[in-house]
DNA sequence: GGTGCATCTGATCATTGTCAAGATTGGCTT
DNA sequence: AAGCCAATCTTGACAATGATCAGATGCACC
C-alpha cells in the first residue's frame, strides 16, 4: 500500500528528497519502530530501492534529516508550551513537560533524534543557535541564572537538559504506571518528577564546583 | 579471528551459552557498536551461525542475557564506588557518578541494556530486588528521605534514576568537552551536573504533589 | 552396548544496505 | 527549435544478516 505517491508516478518526482522524509516521518509514526528499512522508505515513496542515493549519501543521512525535523518540532512545541503558560508558574518545568511530553508522543522520532546525536557525538548545531537550546538558557536566565557567569549558564543548561531527556527516555517504562496513576495522570506525574529535581525551583541556590 | 573457541572445536561445546554470552561481550566492548551481529557473536564463539537458536529464541534474547550481566556489573560497580566512599560526603552524587561512570566506559553494553528494557518496556526484575534500584532506595533512605513513604520513595528514586540516565546519555556529546575541561576532568564535572539538580543535595525539603 | 535426545551443521530464504551501469527527461546552449 | 548535458530514476547485482529446517553428531542413560 503506497500511500503518499498513489496517483500517477511522475518520470521525475518533483521533489524526492522531501518525499523520502515524510514517508520516513509517516513510517516512524505509524510503525512506532525507530529502525526504518531504507527500502521501506522508498517504497512508501514509491521509488526504486536505488533512488534515495542521488539524495542522501547514506540511510543515515536520510535519519539525519528526519531528526533535523523533529527538533524543530520539538522547540516549536516547547515554545508553544511556554507562550500557553499561566503567568506565576514555574516555566522550566513546564518546558520540561513539553520536552518529554514530545517524546512520549513521538518516541521513534525521539529515538532518532538522539541516535543520530550520539553517532556524530554532537547535535544539531541549529539547537544553539535557535533551537531547542537557546530556549533553555532564555528561560533559565528567566528564571535567575545568571546571564553573565557563561559555565553556570552552560552547566545549569546540560544538567536541565540531562534531567528531561533521562526522564523523556525513563518514564514510558511501565513500572511507573502505578505512580502515575496515583498522581493523576501523565502531567501532574511529570511535574511530581521534575519537581523533586530541585534545580527546576526558581532561584534555588546553584553553585559551579 | 576467534578469540575465545580457538584451541580444539570441541564437538559439543561444554557451555555454549555462557560461550555467546561472553562472545558477545567481547564484541560489544571490542566494537564499541550496540547493534551486534548474532552471526559474528556465533563466529567468535567458534560455532555455525545457527548453533545459537538452540539457546536463544531470538538475537533480542542474546542480547536480554547481555544486559542481565550488565545490570549486575553496574550495581556491583555502584556498591563498590559507596563502600569505597569517604565518610561525609554526599553519596547520592557517589552513587550518580558511579553510574555515569559506569555507562561512560562500557557505552555499547549501556545501550543494549536500556534497549532491551524500552523494548520490554520494563527494566529486569532483578534490579528491585536486590540490584541498583534497590541501592538507590537505600541510599536515599540514608539520605533523609521517609522511608515509611511508599510513594515519596518511589518518586525520588524514579527521579533520581531518571537524572542518572540524563547524564550518562547526554555527557558523552562533544559539546561538553570544554565544560569538562574547565572543570577539572570527569568526575568535577558529573558532580557539578548533579549539584545542579538539587534532589541530590541531602536532606532538602521534597513534595510529592 | 545400544538408543534417545539435546546439540550442532549446512543449506536455504527473505530482507536489507549499497553500488554500478543503463534508461529517462527536464533545462540550457546555440 | 534542435540537441546535448547532467541530474534523476530503474534494473540488476552482491554481500551480510536474521531466521528456519532437515539432517548429522555424540553425550547420557538404560
Amino acid at each position: 500500500m503506497q500511500t503518499a505517491a498513489a496517483e500517477t508516478r511522475p518520470y521525475h518526482h518533483g521533489d524526492l528528497r522531501r518525499a523520502l522524509v515524510e514517508a520516513g516521518r509517516h513510517l516512524l509514526e505509524a510503525e512506532g519502530n525507530a529502525d526504518i528499512s531504507l527500502r521501506a522508505v522508498a517504497r512508501e515513496a514509491g521509488v526504486s530501492p536505488a533512488a534515495p542515493y542521488h539524495h542522501f549519501r547514506d540511510k543515515s543521512e536520510l535519519l539525519d534529516a528526519l531528526a533535523l525535523e523533529g527538533w524543530d518540532q520539538l522547540a516549536t512545541e516547547m515554545r508553544a508550551a511556554l507562550d500557553a503558560d499561566g503567568a506565576g508558574s514555574n516555566r522550566l518545568v513546564t518546558m520540561g513537560v513539553a520536552y518529554v511530553n514530545f517524546a512520549r508522543a513521538n518516541p521513534a522520532i525521539y529515538r532518532v533524534m538522539f541516535a543520530c546525536s550520539l553517532n556524530h557525538e554532537t547535535m544539531p548545531e541549529k539547537l544553539r543557535e535557535e533551537g531547542a537550546y537557546k530556549l533553555v538558557c532564555e528561560t533559565l536566565i528567566e528564571s535567575g541564572i545568571d546571564p553573565d557567569d557563561e559555565i553556570g549558564l552552560e552547566l545549569a543548561a546540560a544538567a536541565v537538559w540531562c534531567a528531561a531527556h533521562g526522564v523523556a527516555e525513563m518514564v514510558s517504562l511501565k513500572e511507573f504506571e502505578p505512580l502515575r496513576n496515583h498522581l493523576g495522570g501523565e502531567d501532574a506525574f511529570l511535574r511530581a518528577i521534575f519537581s523533586q529535581l530541585d534545580l527546576f525551583r526558581p532561584a534555588s541556590g546553584r553553585r559551579v564546583a
